[in-house]
RNA sequence: GCAUGGGUGGCAGAGUAGCUAUGCAGCGGACUGCAAAUCCGCGGACCUGGGUGCAAAUCCCGGCCUGUGCUCCA
């Protein structure tokens, strides 16, 4: 089954076919880091990195980019509020993004380029894009001239030019007194008293919001390059202005082959905001459950869909993955891997995640195959079949591990499991005295006393399990 | 208002025409002294009104509800 993505601009899933036979470029949006990273962020993050671990695992050389728009105004507010550096800010806010994202197991990007860093990039673009009649310097700046490529406008969204004209209704005057037309945006915005600035033809000043993505996207890959991706709300304007800038500075169309947008996340049906006050960093989160178990409740929709966030969730899907991971720890420590390629049920297993990930990288058809591995897992482990156990771990570490990348490292299951074990034999003495006294008084079907020697044990964290073959203990 | 998605069982959430989605929860059972863990089984859904089809959750048209965008936003 072919790769299909859903591509915005056709509004149809698309088949994957790259520019370059076996090689992928791929530009994703990222953050401007003016605050601590949202679980928003998160969700945009993860969506992408299992995008590029799938495309890479179905044997394309991918290159991904994505960028920190580390000049903007709220950065330079904060700076101002805290009396320090722009950069600073920013500095701090991108130092917590990749703690974080290491933590939720992203992958790093191939590269990361800064706004900071492509000053002279952005104004050679703007001075092509003014030599080409598409832009003109005005007392507070330089503007696209959206009246120069009308053809171009709503290709994301479908918005035509009178929608935007009758909803921006006054908005002039507060989006650029140097426009010709509000629906202008700006590339180069001259600087304010205060503000930190770059020297350019047209003023001390720095880059517009929109400006940055494209100049970014075409030095790291290129005048045509196959996926640009980002979150939905960056549609419009955002990704309609990168294809005014691209398209018209470099003359031909299209430059993105396949934009692809992540849904939002919503809290309680609406969209996560500061401004509601339903707003979750990934810390907050982070400090409730085990960053995979986050992870695991992101991917549960699919990367489009808009995803229901709250505490419920989260506690139901940190139990799911704990139940998943248990029987994979258990399995891993106690048999190892083999190839799982000669079961045929696992080969069958692959085949529909496959399919899933291949539809548009549906990662919830992903998750039903893994669960439905666990399962055949336990009952494997139930009959203590080794070869098919093996199997069962080899193919879970493979799919749930490196494509969907919710299973933690083995050797830090492993040292989990040791440390468990370890933390066990700190007080097993004390604890095969209880369950003795325990037996005895089960023998003697004295059950008041039994029950009152488990509830001892529960309260030092301990659960008892009576099995077939005794009674086995773990802390809770 | 315009644009663009979505409305599936208690919850989450797949599924684009005919076949049990799946997980959690619920109910029943096995096992247990009772539990726990595990296993087996069961019930329960496709917003609404039309249309096309032998057959529609799935395609077409209308309505209603709802998310998002139209302003900074992942």
């Amino acid at each position: 089954m072919a790769l299909r993505l859903y591509d915005t601009r056709s509004r149809s899933k698309r088949i994957l076919e790259t520019l370059v036979e076996g090689e992928v470029g791929i530009y994703v949006c990222g953050i401007t880091p003016y605050s601590p990273s949202h679980i928003g962020h998160a969700r945009q993050a993860i969506a992408f990195d299992i995008i590029v671990r799938w495309l890479r695992k179905s044997g394309f050389l991918v290159n991904h980019i994505t960028n920190f728009t580390d000049i903007d105004d709220k950065i330079i507010r904060i700076a101002n509020e805290e009396n320090i550096d722009f950069l600073d800010v920013a500095n701090r806010n991108i130092d917590d993004y990749f703690e974080v994202m290491d933590l939720l197991n992203v992958n790093r990007a191939d590269s990361y380029p800064r706004v900071t860093e492509t000053i002279p990039e952005i104004i050679d673009m703007i001075a092509k894009l003014i030599e080409n009649g598409n832009a003109y310097s005005s007392h507070d700046g330089v503007y696209f001239e959206i009246n120069t490529a009308p053809e171009k406008y709503g290709q994301l969204t479908g918005q035509t030019l009178e929608m935007v004209r009758e909803g921006a209704g006054g908005r002039v005057s507060e989006t650029g007194t140097g426009k010709k037309n509000h629906r202008d945006f700006a590339l180069w915005k001259i600087a304010k008293p205060g503000e930190p600035y770059w020297s350019s033809p047209w003023g001390d000043g720095r880059p517009g919001w929109h400006i940055e993505c494209s100049v970014m996207s075409l030095q790291h890959l290129g005048e045509k390059f196959d996926i640009h991706g980002g979150g939905s709300d960056l549609m419009f304007p955002h990704h309609e202005a990168e294809i005014f800038q691209s398209e018209c500075c470099l003359n031909h169309d299209p430059v993105v082959q396949y934009w692809i947008h992540n849904g939002m996340i919503n809290v309680d049906g609406e969209k996560m905001s500061k401004s509601l006050g339903n707003f979750w960093t990934i810390r907050d989160a982070i400090s409730k459950v085990h960053p995979l178990e986050l992870r695991y409740c992101l991917i549960n929709a699919p990367y489009r869909q808009p995803v229901e966030f709250n505490d419920v969730m989260l506690q139901d899907s940190s139990s799911h993955y704990r139940k998943l991971l248990a029987t994979y720890g258990e399995a891993l420590s106690n048999y190892g891997k083999t190839n799982w390629k000669n079961s045929s049920f696992l080969q069958q297993a692959e085949l529909e995640f496959s399919n899933g990930m291949n539809d548009d990288f549906n990662t919830r058809v992903a998750i039903v195959e893994v669960q439905t591995v666990v399962k055949y897992l336990r009952e494997k482990l139930d009959s203590n079949l080794e070869d098919e156990i093996s199997a069962c771990v080899s193919w879970l570490s493979e799919f749930a591990g490196k494509v969907l990348g919710i299973l933690p490292d083995d050797e830090v299951i492993r040292k989990n499991i040791l440390d468990v074990e370890n933390e066990k034999m700190k007080i097993h003495d004390q604890v095969m005295d209880l369950i003795e006294q325990r037996q005895i008084a089960r023998n003697n079907k004295d059950w008041d006393n039994a029950d009152q020697i488990r509830d001892k044990l529960n309260h030092i964290g301990v659960v008892v399990e009576d099995s077939p073959n005794g009674p086995i203990w773990k802390l809770k």
